[in-house]
DNA sequence: CGGTGGACCTGCTGGC
DNA sequence: TGCCAGCAGGTCCACC
């Protein structure tokens, strides 16, 4: 569900409202999501402490707990993290439930469980393999177009499924990846290796621009996703191709279309997509 | 080595 | 109404 500008809008809501709050109690409904939950983990390490802040590394979420640790959110394509007043009853696939004190919970909702929740140590966080292998984040001086095409030296696949690839650039999820390509005016199925500077210094900032933009209007939502106040994003009306198959593209009037690549849709426009 | 396809899960929609 | 195929915003791993 969520690429990085939801994670992103999730992170400055929870950043608010989460700071200083001790957790006072953990409880796990459904342990089993993409990675199984440890929860004399969460028990011995989580319970008991204070977070003091609210990050993002790629679509992670990280609390920062204090004396010491992370608690780490994925959301998977589901997930949710709701805060708010403790509430009577548990709704289906409310599978975590962490205590804040007695007007507080945060809930993590996920239905289906792609998600993830663990625990781990500043120090290990870096190399972490779940980390470790994580390319720069788009909005960091680091990715640039020289970058890019250093990295697609040798390459032939589809430039799509290049931008998709965590180890490359971080964050980029399916609606992102589609607009990126449409503003940049590549094509999707385009070989990266046969790509030039200009294009990769287009692409990279067609990257940070529409995903500046996604941050700016709270991210997408379609049909369900929401914040972690409920709120729902404004981005969805600004996409340009993504969900639009058929409809005209807004630079030259040819209908949008739709493939499948690395069995993900993609749209894109064939005539001023090149 | 690089690249693809399927796996993990649940729920919704549209066609027959 | 029921059933089934296809689809969904992510990530990993076995296999060519």
């Amino acid at each position: 569900m969520p690429e990085l500008p939801e994670v992103e809008t999730i992170r400055q809501g929870l950043l608010r409202r989460l700071v200083d709050h001790e957790i006072i109690g953990v409880r796990v409904r459904q342990p089993n999501l993409r990675e199984k939950v440890e929860v004399d983990m969460l028990l011995t390490n989580v319970v008991g402490r204070s977070i003091v802040g609210v990050e993002r590394r790629a679509k992670y979420l990280l609390m920062q707990l204090r004396p010491e640790g992370i608690l780490v959110f994925h959301l998977g394509m589901t997930g949710r993290l709701w805060l708010g007043k403790p509430v009577a009853q548990d709704a289906p696939h409310d599978h975590l439930v962490f205590h804040l004190g007695p007007d507080l919970e945060l809930r993590f909702h996920d239905t289906r469980r792609f998600g993830m929740c663990f625990y781990t140590t500043t120090k290990e966080l870096p190399e972490h393999p779940r980390f470790r292998h994580l390319g720069p984040e788009p909005l960091s001086p680091d990715f640039s177009g020289p970058y890019l095409e250093e990295r697609a030296r040798g390459l032939w696949k589809p430039v799509k499924n290049f931008l998709m690839d965590a180890s490359v650039v971080v964050g980029v999820g399916n609606i992102y990846a589609s607009e990126a390509l449409f503003a940049a005016r590549v094509h999707p199925k385009r070989e990266v290796g046969r790509l030039r500077r200009p294009q990769w210094d287009r692409l990279c900032g067609a990257i940070k621009d529409v995903l500046q933009a996604a941050i700016d209007a709270h991210g997408t939502s379609f049909s369900d996703y929401v914040d972690s106040d409920g709120r729902r994003g404004d981005f969805q009306n600004q996409l340009l191709v993504y969900g639009r198959e058929g409809a005209p593209c807004v630079r030259d009037g040819h209908p949008i279309r739709r493939m499948i690549q690395a069995g993900r849709s993609t749209f894109y426009c064939s005539r001023c997509q090149r």
